[in-house]
This record gives C-alpha cells, sequence and structure tokens, in this order.
DNA sequence: TTGAAAGCGCTAACAT
DNA sequence: ATGTTAGCGCTTTCAA
C-alpha cells in the first residue's frame, strides 16, 4: 500500500552555494572545493549584497524596499547581485527592526467545513493588494486550542487578527484585549465583540427563516442539526432565533434530530429517515447547514415524497454545491464573501493606527427559497 | 443590506500598561500618573517580567522556555508575574537570537477545492506534536504567484516548505533548492523533486482505471475535466496515463468534454448531457473528479440509464461526500491525508539536520469501485 | 545620494 | 541556580 522509494540525491546546484564559493556538483564528477555534506548551510545576508555590489548594506537595503532615493546606477548594480546571489531578505531581523510585520493572523474552527475556506478566500482576496499576508490558524472547535493559537500568533507579533465568532475563553479574550492591535471577530455578531465584529447575525437568520416557512402555511416542522453541546455557537443561535419566532406564531419543533461527525449528505439521509419514521406527520425539515440538507432531500425525493408540496425542506449556508442537486434546497445564504472582505478592509485599514475603535459590520442573510418551500 | 455600527471603544487597561506605569514628566520630574487614552500601546518584555518579578530576563527567558534548572520558588514568582501582566513573548526577536523558527511554509494552489484542506489537515495533524506550526499560502494556480508566496515564505526562514505539485517556475526551483531546509513537493511525484517528494503517481492512478474500466468490459469511453491548458498537472497526467493504458488495449478515448469555473456538481450535469447528445453510444463515463463526476451520476439516474449496466461512471479523488449519493460512484483514492502527514514528518524528523536529503514517498491509489462499475 | 552608529527583544555561551 | 555579555540581520536616525 505504500513504496518508499529513497533517492537521496544532493540538492546541489552552483548557485545555491553562494558566489564565494566555487565549487561543482558531485554528481559531475568534476573537482569540488568543499565536500557539501560537511557544509553548514549559511543564508545571504544583506552584507553579501553589499559586498558584491560594493555599495553599503544600508544602501542595499534602501533599493530593496524601494525606500529613499538611490541613484540609478547604485539600484541596478545592487538588484543584480541580489538577483544573481539569489539572496532573499531575512524579514524576522527586518520586522524586530521596523517593529512592523505584514502579517494578519486568522483562526478558524476548522478547514473540513467549506464555510471557513471560503471566508479565508474573501480575506486573502482583499489583503493581496495590501502587502498583507494572512496567516491561518486551526482551533478544532476547541478553546484550549484556541488560546494556544492565539497565543503563539500574537507572539509574531501580526498587524491584526481575524478570529472566528464570539465565544473565548476569559484568557483568549484578554489577550485579545491587549493585543494592541485591531482584532476582528467574524461570522457572528450575537454578542459582545472585544474589538470590531463582522457578519450575520445568527439569531436573525433564524428568525427569518422560520417565518418564511410558517407565511408558506407549514406547521408541523421539524429541527435537524449538528450536535452541539458547546462548540456550534452559531448554529444554537440559530435554532434560538428560529424558536423564538415560531413562538410568535404560537408553534414549536414538533422533533428534532442531531448527529456529528462522518459524512454530512449520508448522516442528512439518516436523520431524515429517522426522524420521519418517528413523526410521520412532520411537514418541514429546518437543516442547520445546507449539507445534511441536500442528503435529506435526496432521500425525500427516493421517496417519493412530495416536496415542496406535502414536506418543505430548507438548509443553511448558501453553499455553491446545491446548483447541482435534482431540486436546489431553500436556504440562507450566510454572506461569507463580503464577511471575509470587510474584517481584511478592517484590518487593513487600521494599519498604524495607535487608537483601537470597535466596528461592528452586520450582513443581512438573504432567504435564498430555492425549489423545496411552497410559494407562500 | 448592509448596516455598520461604530462603537468606538478604546481597548485599555491598566495591566496592559505594565508595573511601570508610574512615570516622572520630563520636565518637572514630578511623578505622573499617564492618562490611558494617550497612552500608545506598548508590547510587554522579558524585561518587563524582570523588574516585576525580580530576577534576570535571562531567567525569566528560561522558565518561560522551560529550559535550564531553574528553582521552584523562581519558577513559580515568574510565571506568576507573566500572567499577571500578560506577557506574551515576542518569537520576532526570539527567532533572530535563536536562528531557529517553529514554522513550516505550506504552499497550495487553492482553498475552494477540498482537496487541498485535507492534505492541511494532515499536515497539521503531524505537526501538532512537534511544536511546528503550518503557515499557509495559496498560489491561486499561478506561477507568478507561486514565486512571490514562495519568496514571502522563506523571507520568514521556515524550519521547512512543503508545496503542491512538481512544476514550478526556474526561479521557483531555484529559491526552493537554495532554501536550505527542507522542501517537500506534495500530490505528485511524477517528476524531478527539488528535493523530497510524497503522493501519488497520477499517470499510474490514470492507468489503473483504465485497466480496471477496460477488464469491465467497457469499450466506448470518453473523459470529462477542467480545462487544463498549463494549470492542472496532475489532471492531465492522470489522463496521459489513462490515454497510455488505452492504447495498449488498442483503445483510445471516443470523446471528451472541459469544463471551468462554476459549481462542479452543475457542470458535471451539463457536461454529460452534452457529450452524451454527442455521442451517444459512449459506455463509459471518466471524470477527472468526483464532484463534476457526482453531477454526471444524478444526470445519468434521472434520465432513467442503466448504470452500470449499459453505462458506467468514475471520477477521480476518494471524496467523502460521495457517501451520501443515490449510489456509490467509483473512484480512485489520492490518499491526500496520508500525504499530508508522510510530507509533515518528513519536515519534523529532518529538523536541525544539516544535510538535504531528498526522499521520495510513493502512496498507491485505491480503486473504489462503487455502484457504478459493472463487476468485471 | 550615501554611510555610520545604535538598537529592536531575545537567546547562546560563558561566567559565577 | 542565576547572571552577564555579545550578538542575531535588519532598519531608524542622524551625519556627511
Amino acid at each position: 500500500m505504500l513504496a518508499i522509494t529513497q533517492a537521496g540525491h544532493l540538492a546541489c546546484s552552483s548557485e545555491a552555494l553562494g558566489a564565494n564559493n566555487r565549487e561543482s556538483c558531485p554528481a559531475t564528477g568534476i573537482p569540488v572545493t568543499r565536500p557539501p555534506s560537511t557544509e553548514p548551510h549559511r543564508a545571504l545576508t544583506l552584507r553579501d549584497v553589499s559586498e558584491v555590489s560594493g555599495v553599503s548594506e544600508m544602501t542595499v537595503s534602501r533599493v530593496l524596499r524601494n525606500r529613499g532615493d538611490v541613484s540609478e546606477a547604485t539600484r541596478t548594480r545592487v538588484l543584480e547581485a541580489a538577483r544573481r546571489l539569489g539572496y532573499v531578505p531575512n524579514k524576522i531581523a527586518g520586522a524586530l527592526a521596523s517593529q512592523r510585520v505584514n502579517l494578519v493572523g486568522v483562526i478558524i474552527p476548522s478547514l473540513s467545513n467549506m464555510v471557513f475556506p471560503e471566508v479565508l478566500s474573501g480575506i486573502s482576496e482583499t489583503l493581496e493588494d495590501t502587502g498583507l499576508q494572512p496567516v491561518v490558524g486551526v482551533s478544532n472547535y476547541q478553546g484550549d486550542r484556541e488560546e494556544q493559537v492565539i497565543y503563539e500568533m500574537l507572539s509574531w507579533r501580526p498587524s491584526g487578527l481575524i478570529i472566528a465568532g464570539l465565544e473565548h475563553s476569559e484568557a483568549s479574550r484578554a489577550m485579545l484585549a491587549q493585543a494592541g492591535v485591531p482584532v476582528v471577530e467574524i461570522m457572528d455578531i450575537d454578542g459582545e465583540p472585544v474589538d470590531s465584529a463582522v457578519g450575520i447575525s445568527h439569531r436573525r437568520a433564524g428568525r427569518k427563516m422560520a417565518e418564511a416557512i410558517v407565511a408558506a402555511g407549514y406547521r408541523r416542522i421539524a429541527f435537524l442539526g449538528t450536535h452541539m453541546p458547546t462548540n456550534d455557537h452559531r448554529a444554537r443561535k440559530r435554532l434560538e432565533g428560529f424558536e423564538e419566532a415560531l413562538a410568535g406564531f404560537g408553534l414549536s419543533v414538533v422533533d428534532r434530530e442531531f448527529y456529528s461527525g462522518g459524512s454530512a449528505l449520508a448522516k442528512g439521509r439518516e436523520m431524515t429517515e429517522t426522524i420521519l419514521k418517528r413523526t410521520p406527520d412532520i411537514d418541514f425539515l429546518y437543516y442547520s447547514n445546507d449539507m445534511i440538507g441536500a442528503g435529506g432531500l435526496l432521500y425525500c425525493l427516493e421517496q417519493g415524497l412530495d416536496v415542496p408540496g406535502k414536506i418543505g425542506l430548507a438548509g443553511f449556508n448558501g453553499v455553491e454545491l446545491l446548483d447541482g442537486l435534482p431540486r436546489r434546497l431553500a436556504t440562507m445564504d450566510a454572506c461569507r464573501l463580503e464577511t471575509g472582505r470587510a474584517a481584511a478592509e478592517i484590518i487593513a485599514g487600521k494599519r498604524a493606527t495607535g487608537v483601537v475603535g470597535g466596528e461592528v459590520v452586520e450582513f443581512e442573510p438573504k432567504l435564498q427559497p430555492g425549489d423545496t418551500i411552497r410559494k407562500a
């Protein structure tokens, strides 16, 4: 099942050894100066470029950063030398000296849920032309892990921090508050941000969906979602808003089913089968995400159920995937791309500002009725 | 659609200023307490902790890194002081002084294709207990962008670099070769790695699939995939291997269809419809990825086609998603998790080794026949 | 337009 | 077990 080949080749190129060590690649059999294996790799410094180009380190530094006035002649010579040597500046030293770091920490719970990579895309897209670089940390939905990641990131003194959610341990909140750089909490605005926040109100999203469902005439409504003891605050808030709105209509969720782990599509099928067998008169299935909703939809269609006539379905997130299903699942867009963009803009715009201000950007989740909810 | 609230609070606490927030007015020498609002945030240093705890900076440093012998009493006092102040070490300074950086650069083409986040999971899982931290860079399938990202990453002097693919610009290869740290090229081993490589042979994967298809008795075989002018080398190699093997049986691909962009599931449907209308006697559809394959499968089932009797289908990647489909699409596992793990192990195991060795780890892609290919 | 000196905050190496 | 000294490679500041 697993084959391992030991190639044991030497990554050797004459250029790799720098200008000041003439030697040949061992493979060719031509005499060499140094045995490569004993040569500890020494990274090039400004000094090397300085010596080769014949100008001071300071001038080399200026050229490489496009700072200050440098004569065209000098500029050319320096760039040429740097290129020839393959010089790569040491940002660690640069950052220490300048007290400036072009890194933005981004902390998300997971990479397996497409929702987060999508927000990331928005962030990285917006950061692209600001000279800032996102650095991603993953907390695995664990508070203590999140704490570690925050600590780790702050120790690199980034220009800003973007972090998913508003719920963090006390220690985490303390670190964020003291960070001295803009902090943007994303994907949820139902709560008290440490600094800035960008996202949608999940309570509101839940409420809106409930209103749409009731308006369409459904009454025996069930909820299906992830098992969310403490972790998935956003799903919990959505459910809270959902039930709150139902209560306003004198209704409540007639049954519910939870899962954790596994293929969401398959789980959606199973849960749907389970809940419909247990409570056959359900006329609407509200899923906490689109993938389980899609699984449920496939199940219902296979069973020949009348969707959306006898039974309606809705998910949450607005994932692109839904486009190819036999029927378009009703869902609600979580504005992930916009959220990522706005968060990045806050960080980018705040650079070099001493004052830490708080800004809350709320996006309005849009209902996408699809084909699985009756027209009102 | 978009609401913005300005909260404008100041993230300022007396603790943040450290123990020495009492200072003298330069002019009069009379002690004053500074108004917090005008206080530009100054990050705490070892020195602050040293002063508060009453031991030297060096000892504080030792405690914080668990290095060397420190008395339990001192240890406690230092930790207490650090905790109270909310001290977060400056890794930039630490890295510069120690010449060691616990970062591993990971460069992938995209985050939108779940394949890459999955490899990332394998990497980050394995790195977790090594003290190393992955830093992710995205190249958007663009060679020049990749070059920039490599440059940017190397300028932080990471302990290693993991990069998708074997095809890079000349400048990129030069940088990688000179990096002086282990470099692992992943997800493809058909080519000449700069240093180490981990992944599967896509040529071989294509060949294997062709053999399985022919063995099952299919003869009118079509290919559907991404439009791959220069970018998707892995898909290209797969197709090459596929056609090569077909040729061995005296067969060739009878039709082909390409797409780019959009929802893969929806595209899979469209392409399948198109190609089947154009060439009705096709008896096998080989897709370059599972998502378009799933779309095609849904289409075929809706059309009432006899799958796998009259027409067979296969995808590539072995994505978990397939589990919930009406029928399990035949596919080939690309060993993404294992690839991520092995790459991370190479980096972790090589730390502090001066020698640059090359190691090639090949995984064997496994055919998952599913329910869309006839039993031979 | 260019150069010299003085750190940035930490750790290695060497005292004590 | 703890402290002292001398940088790490760069940029800031000031001088020429």
